[in-house]
DNA sequence: GCGAATTCTGCTCATATGAGCATTCATTTC
DNA sequence: GAAATGAATGCTCATATGAGCAGAATTCGC
């Protein structure tokens, strides 16, 4: 009865015959194939360029041409374009990890490190000043590093004494700068001191100077971002629990080189700048390229607060940090 | 302008970075998915319009785009294309069988109706005048007719009185001719008679004078092909085994209409035309569309020879007909 | 180092293409 | 039957695109 059961509006549903169906895949095969002009097409066919346009539309939009866009599988373009559309990135790149590997963080860290190599050998031009913070995921990338410009590369911050493995902190900016062929500039202190006299007293000491004076000409940086919380974050683990309790009263959710920021990406927790051995928000802003990596849904919100203050152009992540930021 | 942002080109390894890698997919998802333009995309993205094209043009040859054309899985365009051009015709269509069915001639048939049937539903027309051949393809063309245009079915030829099932074969025409809401012709009487006399007597009588009228008036005409043995041909199941005998040392290979032909496609038993009840080859010859059905490889050269007569301008086959004939 | 070969880039200009419109044709609706 | 509706077609004209070329940059070979 309704309008639809017309048998001429049927014509909209518009079943096509076999000869209809062969002869449009004969034509989207010429031209999307075989690189023919859709004029070309229209005369072998005897058809108007206009009716060739419409089949090949019509085709395309009921599925006979499938245009697929695929990424060498460990990649995901969609998120990452939309990654980088959202937040007005130059770089997003979205990784994908194997889901066996999804659940061992260990694994997506491995993988973060070994797309960001690929990114800084990209991007890394000859003298730059490449500056590494330290994290878990700049451990993970220097192993990765094979190829990079003739680049300096800078330690942009301290090293927590915390942990054995922090050697590697120190490890992954030498390796950069091996391959990269040019002066390296480590910071052997700690990250976080007692008061700001220690910590200006480290930055002026010999070795350490050459590092922090850079720290505001860096060209390119590669930052990670912590979680308030645990094993998350050098500096939550270097705080006592007062201060730790504190900081998350004052809405702390992520750390970024040593400051802590609100979900807002408001640093909320000025004072700890002075005793920290890193680089400053304020000369980070003025460092052309800031590279962000981010794994682990665990870090999803932190990653949201770090993106908002704006300070980084590009960023590093998976899937599942991905769709998160998204959301 | 932007000569100052020049990446590292150690890209000549051929070895895309993940930088690039997700810009690429981007561009190709907006031009290709979302149908934005190259300009478009060059301004989003700073580059010229030329880097664009260029950069779409090496994401299609290594196989980051990929563009597929595939029809609803039971046609095969790449051969009705190719068996299309290789004779000149003006509909081919081949279809695939599911490789269950694939040994099953009556599974093959059934599709080879179906598939039929939709090609009449698109290209017979108002006042049209159908003629249908007889042959197992017709038998199974006629519960597969759903929708037909209003025109006018006549039987081309007689029955051949040793099967039961031959009934079928006015069945089918009756079965089009009530689609298509128009007049029907059938032929009551058998393909081979035993003299031109008798054969010509029949031509008169009424009820059958009204179908043989109009063999010089059909527009389009449906054909079967026969092969040269046993259970393959109507006309040699009727013949004695001498005549059999006769015909294939005269090179009989296929059967139209009952005719039978060479491989060359040479009528090689004129005197055969008078003592049956068949449109002819010349009333064929004069029809503007002829569409042959041939279905199993068996009747592979028997199908090629049909071809070679140059009355048909269209053909529906399996896919394994299809290859022979390519080969 | 210094040319030579190669690649990359953006340009011009001819061609291909798309948006929108007018016409035709078929069908519906009163 | 006439008017209205709607789909299909082909046109004009502005825009998008490709082929081929010249200059710039890069790499290569000595």
């Amino acid at each position: 009865m309704s309008a639809q059961d017309k048998p001429n509006r049927g014509a909209r549903a518009h079943h096509p015959g076999p000869e209809e169906l062969v002869q449009t895949a004969a034509m989207a095969r010429r031209f999307y194939l075989e690189g023919k002009s859709k004029i070309e097409i229209a005369e072998e066919f005897g058809l108007s360029r206009f009716k060739v346009a419409r089949t090949l539309e019509a085709a395309v939009r009921d599925g006979l041409v499938r245009l697929e866009v695929r990424l060498p599988a460990e990649l995901d373009d969609e998120l990452s374009d939309a990654l980088r559309t959202r937040y007005g990135l130059s770089h997003s790149i979205v990784f994908r990890c194997r889901p066996e590997d999804a659940d061992d963080p260990a694994q997506v860290t491995r993988r973060l490190g070994s797309v960001t190599a690929g990114l800084l050998a990209e991007i890394v031009m000859d003298d730059d000043i490449l500056g590494l913070i330290w994290g878990p995921e700049i451990e993970a990338l220097g192993p990765e590093l094979t190829t990079l410009a003739r680049c300096s590369v800078v330690q942009l911050c301290g090293v927590t004494p915390l942990r054995p493995v922090d050697a590697n902190a120190v490890e992954a900016v030498r390796r950069a700068a091996s391959v990269a062929r040019g002066p390296v500039y480590p910071v052997y202190a700690p990250l976080l001191l007692p008061d700001a006299a220690t910590a200006g007293m480290l930055r002026r000491q010999p070795g350490i100077v050459e590092a922090v004076s850079r720290f505001d000409r860096i060209t390119k940086a590669v930052i990670t971002v912590g979680a308030w919380g645990p094993g998350l974050s050098t500096v939550y683990d270097a705080l006592s629990a007062a201060e730790r309790e504190e900081y998350r009263l004052r809405g702390a959710c992520a750390e970024v080189s040593g400051h802590l920021l609100d979900a807002e990406g408001r640093d909320v927790a000025p004072e700890l700048t002075e005793r920290i051995l890193a680089i400053s928000l304020d000369e980070l802003s003025e460092t052309p390229e800031v590279i962000l990596l981010a794994d682990g849904v665990v870090r999803s919100e932190a990653t949201a607060a770090a993106l908002r203050t704006g300070l980084f152009n590009g960023l590093v992540t998976d899937t599942g940090v991905a769709e998160r930021l998204l959301a």
